[in-house]
DNA sequence: AAATACGTACAATATTTATTTTATAAAGTT
DNA sequence: AACTTTATAAAATAAATATTGTACGTATTT
């Protein structure tokens, strides 16, 4: 007896388990990483052990090519390593860090690369700027001196803003701002 | 004379200009929010001046369907405002603040709408789990037993993350990041 | 009141992003 | 050496987003 509600309990639960895991993969998409980044963090972090490609497909009904990608990406974002098992030839997936760490990570890499490409940019048209000033240097027209004028005033504003997105990039990734913003310790549930 | 140069020079100036438009575009994209709403910021910063949807619309050769659905969303996210202008029946739009203050409100709204998204489900899912447990009191399986405190264990430990995610909200909302984050003064071009 | 100008809702299209399928290479096993 | 297993590249498909075009309502002008 009682095996009719036990199968019915577990499906609840299994049920608020996928809904929490779609909250995390919605938040990543708000966040501007694949939303399949925050169901993987999601699953790693609370099955709290490495797993392999085949696992996480498995349990995520997704295909082991779409796990192998997003794995790819965590890595790249820090937030997820590889564990080597010895006695297993598949790799291990297993995160690293907690949640908050994990979004200090992803913006630290997403504002740096921003910045970085924004600085490359910006040097590139500067350049230009100063070739065309010296190109054209004995017949500038009013207009097209003032209008180099103002892209380069701009220019320089744009780049206060980029330089300024590295430092909080940097007071992410050292972690300075938890200085500031504490993490609450956690209640037990009520 | 001169006057192929001029337009040539002219087009090189335009191609810059919207180089660095389309990046700013970009930017915003990896920010997680439309890019076109970059490319708007852009432009408005650029010209300094209130501009119209049509305006809008002549300068990025998008329709004014599209320049009205953006500015909406720009709204929304506190970085533009109508500016009315009498004598016009036309809208007016003008960007509210700089560059910074832009970013900060975009991650103010995001950060915020996302840990009020987790909070609702969270909720959601805690009630659940106190019916569970009430409903199953009698016959409670050690193993159901164990899936619900894993689970209620996994949801306060998200609520820590989220809660902190609603503190540095906070944190950005007040510009108290400015303090800690300072905004460099900004060199005149070389 | 008819005509025009403006913004936007709604439906349609185009573009981009996410995901799967098929194919292949590398390593491990028999 | 032939056969598996594993991961992933490359191409194909599906799903989501961005963008446009049409239609319509409201206000303004004539």
């Amino acid at each position: 007896m009682g095996n009719f509600s036990e199968q019915s309990i577990n499906r609840e639960i299994e049920r608020a388990e996928t809904q929490m895991f779609e909250r995390m993969a919605d938040n990543m998409k708000t966040f501007g990483v694949s939303p399949t980044i925050g169901l993987l963090f999601g699953i790693l972090h609370f099955k709290e052990e490495p797993m392999t490609l085949d696992e996480l497909a498995e349990e995520t009904g997704m295909s082991k090519t779409r796990m192998s990608q997003v794995m790819r990406e965590m890595l790249a974002l820090n937030i997820a390593e590889k564990e080597f098992v010895r006695g297993s030839r598949k790799e291990y997936y297993k995160i690293e860090g907690d949640y908050i760490q994990a979004f200090l990570s992803i913006f630290t890499a997403n504002w740096k690369e921003a910045a970085m490409k924004n600085a490359q940019l910006a040097r590139r048209l500067s350049s230009k700027l100063a070739e065309l000033r010296a190109e054209y240097t004995e017949a500038p027209s009013e207009e097209i001196q003032e209008r180099i004028d103002k892209l380069e005033q701009q220019l320089a504003e744009w780049a206060a803003y980029y330089k300024w997105i590295e430092q909080l990039a940097g007071f992410f990734e050292s972690g300075d701002v938890l200085k500031y913003v504490p993490v609450e310790p956690k209640k037990k549930t009520k």
